[in-house]
DNA sequence: TCATTAGTGAACGGTTGCGTTCACAACTGT
DNA sequence: ACAGTTGTGAACGCAACCGTTCACTAATGA
């Protein structure tokens, strides 16, 4: 189906150019089409991009329950690892690498919205659990605390790529167990 | 000094458009010269923003002494946000926010070596002299904790905004402190 | 004063991309 | 078969920008 090739060259571009150097005229070339096929859809390259993500971002899995914290932030961290390395993951990455800038400025709702929240809503269940099993210190089950795990992953994926499993070990073992333990 | 105007009309640039989309022309515009004049100096667009970050980033200061790990803390995340917020950091932050696109690469090493090395080696000295007074637990001692505030303001000033000194409390209270705390 | 260097503003020829239109072909449904 | 819809590839006029060149002016140093 062409839109499904729109959405798919669109990622494709997002992760090759970034936002801000997309071009319909790639995108259409891309999906293998006219430009004429895609304006007749939408009307900017911000309603496309912004369509493109919300068609492409997987739902939420659900909340892992393994009996052990441990066990639980593990199976999180390895899913939002493996959704980082993905197409749709890599693409978010790029819109959030350019969050900072205006013309990237509509996508924030957006990122909230089918990234940041549900993942944070994740962490602090997990958290939560754990505080019932006396795992976890109550005061730890903070906003600030669920964002330590999205903002190492990213910031450590740009200063050296990609995360392994190892990293994703270490993470929970040296960050997170240490920082919510009671 | 042409140079310098130059260099402070890169880093204006770099804010508003982005690495991507930083034109030459309009680094000449902002300084109040001619094309001609900026490229009888620099080949290229890369190597104009390495020259204009390597003159403009500010030389890393002292790592703090209060004699309490919590004061340390607190002094090197304020010095960090007040970093963060100036333009030669501004225009870090979208570098950075870049590094995942091929087209930014050239900069990782420089983003090392001017901001993330030594920011990394001051939290680390600030951890060693904490586990000198039995404040600090020696295993948090790692170049991955050492990472967590960094990349938490980096992610919330994306999600919020610039960061304000509550939050700079609330990282240190909130997330340093009970991390790496004997 | 004169020679040299540097800067200015404009222009050049070329590339990329925008948003739109178009003639024609292909497809779909009645 | 016919009418309507959709897609294709090309073209349009325009804008932005590239890297380079140029005639002239301004600044500097001997």
């Amino acid at each position: 189906m062409l839109e499904q090739a729109i959405f798919q060259a669109t990622l494709d571009e997002l992760v090759a150019s970034g936002y801000a150097r997309l071009s319909m005229e790639a995108v259409a070339a891309g999906a293998q089409t006219g430009k004429a096929a895609v304006y007749r859809r939408w009307a900017s390259k911000e309603e496309l991009v912004l369509s493109a993500m919300r068609a492409m971002l997987p739902p939420v899995g659900p909340v892992p329950d393994t009996g052990s914290l441990r066990g639980d932030l593990l199976e999180l961290m390895r899913s939002a690892r493996s959704a980082m390395l993905s197409l749709p993951g890599s693409a978010v990455r790029v819109i959030m690498g350019e969050l900072d800038q205006e013309r990237a400025r509509p996508f924030l709702g957006l990122m909230h919205e089918c990234v940041m929240d549900p993942g944070k809503a994740a962490v602090l269940e997990v958290l939560r659990r754990g505080t019932g099993r006396g795992e976890v210190r109550p005061e730890a089950v903070t906003p600030l605390v669920a964002d330590v795990a999205p903002a190492l992953m990213l910031y450590r994926a740009k200063m050296q790529g990609p995360p392994t499993d190892a990293d994703v070990v270490a993470l929970v073992d040296e960050v997170l167990l240490p920082l919510v333990r009671a």
